[in-house]
DNA sequence: GCAGTTATGGTATAAGTGACTAAAATAGTG
DNA sequence: CACTATTTTAGTCACTTATACCATAACTGC
């Protein structure tokens, strides 16, 4: 990366011209299936070109008078109920040449530009309920079988998989996901369907998680099928804050 | 964060208006000056309204055909000549009103939102020529002293520093800033201006970077001043690029 | 030669990691 | 009801890493 300056020419007579922007947001919708141990990405069919008949992130354009945070969580809502999400910026990808709407070709003052801000969300999947308005289509793929995604959508995809690791390993948005109380199980499971049965086993990760102190017991018990009752256990938030700051990591 | 939907209420007969944009690259630009063990950052006087007269973060709009990163890199190029830094794209801060030209109460068709592509660097500060064109004033300043900034750029540089640290942690790109051959005082002195010599102790800090494995001993050694000569290592990217998926903390 | 300074190479103790084992408490089965 | 399969729980043990600290080496300046 060093010594990458560019060397722009420059026409000291005629001001450069500016790019003109369209600006929306994407997002990167992930859930856990427990039952089925998969990761599920959200995609949405477009009814439009370019990219008809492609599946692609759910996004929009940004509104006036609202914040791209905000239009993140429009776009989220118009596509599925659920009120147990984490939500934050991802990353903005904004290279000319990334929306074919782009003239290729036109005079400067029709150039213009698809800048998106892509968002990373992960649901609670349980409660998820995809909102089909009619004709357009819409469907959780597992992060395999993500298919061919309009425009630069793959790419993002891949960065907000990235990130979604990076999350879960060293912060608490599992938490923001399960239910309230949840068994140490449900956690595990949570982080094997996303990193991998590779990172810990079971019995590790456990005695891990426990010294870390921010998991209260709830002294009651759930038995889910055979095997002995799991206890339930709740997340301490206000426990979690004080260790913060400290070289946390769960995995 | 979990449940943040936020309802925006719906307007079936009139399309919502979008908000148009013009788009700018503003650039968090980090130098360690290793002589006086302090952590700078460069920062530009604004000659125009709004906020004519204070400091601010350099920042471009950004042109026809040219990528966001270019504009950040042609945006540092502008103020500083410098060959050995490193920079990537940092957040994007675009809520209404973050610009005071942004218009308060025009109508629509004139509301008009400045998205800021924020960017980040570390520039090599032996090397780093400040370009004072004319009139512009333009000054590194210690991190601790930074006055108030135009627009929200406190906000963005505070983000910045969080990167900072974080990537000096995580990342190689100390390698980036420090000339070819190195000692590891040199190395030692750039963490600690950054991160505070909190983190570790002079000795463990040696153990733990030359056991992981990516510095070569050039066999060299150099005498600067008092002391017993230290020798030279240089970073040997080969060498990381097999250990980059361990979770590899140097701190 | 001596004091001061910086680099280097340790040690000892504490803490953490990873693989593994065993017991406890349930459901299902014949 | 005894038995087995299953799942949770609670460890052990060898090994590695972390932290604080120390002793020595190799230089400069006086």
């Amino acid at each position: 990366m060093a010594g990458k300056l560019q060397k722009t020419p420059d026409h000291p007579l005629s001001k450069p011209a500016l790019a003109d922007f369209k600006v929306g947001v994407d997002n990167v919708i992930f859930s856990v299936d427990t039952d089925q141990n998969r990761l599920l990405v959200l995609v949405v069919m477009r009814h439009e070109a370019p990219y008809l008949g492609y599946w692609s992130l759910p996004g929009t354009l940004v509104r006036q008078g609202e914040s791209l945070e905000d239009a993140a969580y429009r776009v989220l809502a118009e596509k599925i109920r659920v009120n147990n999400l984490y939500l934050e910026q991802l990353y903005t990808f904004g290279g000319p040449r990334r929306d074919p709407r782009e003239a290729p070709h036109a005079p400067p003052t029709f150039d213009v530009r698809y800048l998106s801000i892509s968002h990373f969300a992960l649901v609670r999947f349980a409660e998820a309920e995809l909102i089909a308005d009619g004709v357009s289509g819409i469907a959780w793929y597992p992060l395999a079988q993500v298919p061919q995604l309009a425009f630069d959508h793959n790419q993002i995809l891949s960065y907000g998989y990235q990130r979604l690791r990076n999350k879960l390993e060293y912060s608490p948005i599992a938490f923001d996901v399960l239910p309230d109380t949840f068994t140490l199980g449900d956690l595990y499971q949570l982080y094997t369907t996303v990193l991998g049965e590779a990172f810990s086993d079971y019995s590790n990760f456990r005695a891990r998680l426990l010294k870390l102190g921010f998991l209260q017991d709830t002294g009651r018990k759930t038995s889910r099928g055979a095997g002995r009752p799991a206890s339930l256990y709740r997340f301490d938030a206000e426990a979690f804050e004080l260790l913060k700051d400290k070289p946390m990591v769960f995995i």
